[in-house]
DNA sequence: CGACTATTTTGATGCGCGTCGAATTAGTTG
DNA sequence: CAACTAATTCGACGCGCATCAAAATAGTCG
């Protein structure tokens, strides 16, 4: 399945760039799904903030919603992540 | 040898986050020790540029640099970009 | 030493991005 | 519909960063 292309790797490798991003993404990823509130009451950030943080995971596809009622629930999108992986790999084999 | 921590993991994708730094990495992580000159040909981008990206690489420990003569040579240092995908790697397990 | 080359550093510039508060939108519940 | 809550969007601000030209540093060679 889909490999990236070198500008979807630098995409995402800058959206894992910002480290509060990167701690959002980690919480996902760790398999829980999460909504904004949830994700607020870890950080000391803004919802604001939080939710733009979301959507530029959701637009790189490594994150997917989910609504529900007033939440919204996010899930980690583990083949996206893999891809990035082995994009890695492949760059300097070993 | 050394897990990452948060930050550096952050600072790694940052580094890779950049278009033009990602490519000067993948060059240099495709095995072939470059110099400076050899990779300002390859792109359309200043010495100056060049080498400041080649300094962040370096700061970060994802390339090594040796020097002979007039030019510098690098070259990378796979142990880093490993230890990067396993941090990816164990963030969200499979 | 002096001329030349490769690389790095410096200084400056412009754009991108993380952040917030406030306004807006969507959804629930009386 | 009205009041309330959760999430997103909007507008603005400040800082960081990629970039370059020019100056500085380091190394070679005559």
């Amino acid at each position: 399945m889909g490999k990236l292309t070198d500008k979807e790797a630098a995409q995402i490798a800058k959206a894992l760039g910002d480290p509060n991003r990167l701690a959002i993404y980690a919480q996902i990823a760790r398999g829980e799904e999460l909504y904004c509130g949830e994700i607020c009451e870890r950080h000391s950030i803004s919802a604001a903030t939080i939710s733009h943080h979301l959507k530029v995971l959701t637009d790189l596809g490594l994150v997917t919603s989910r609504k529900e009622g007033l939440n919204v629930y996010y899930r980690s999108q583990p083949e996206k992540i893999a891809a990035y992986r082995k994009y890695l790999t492949e760059l300097g084999g070993k």
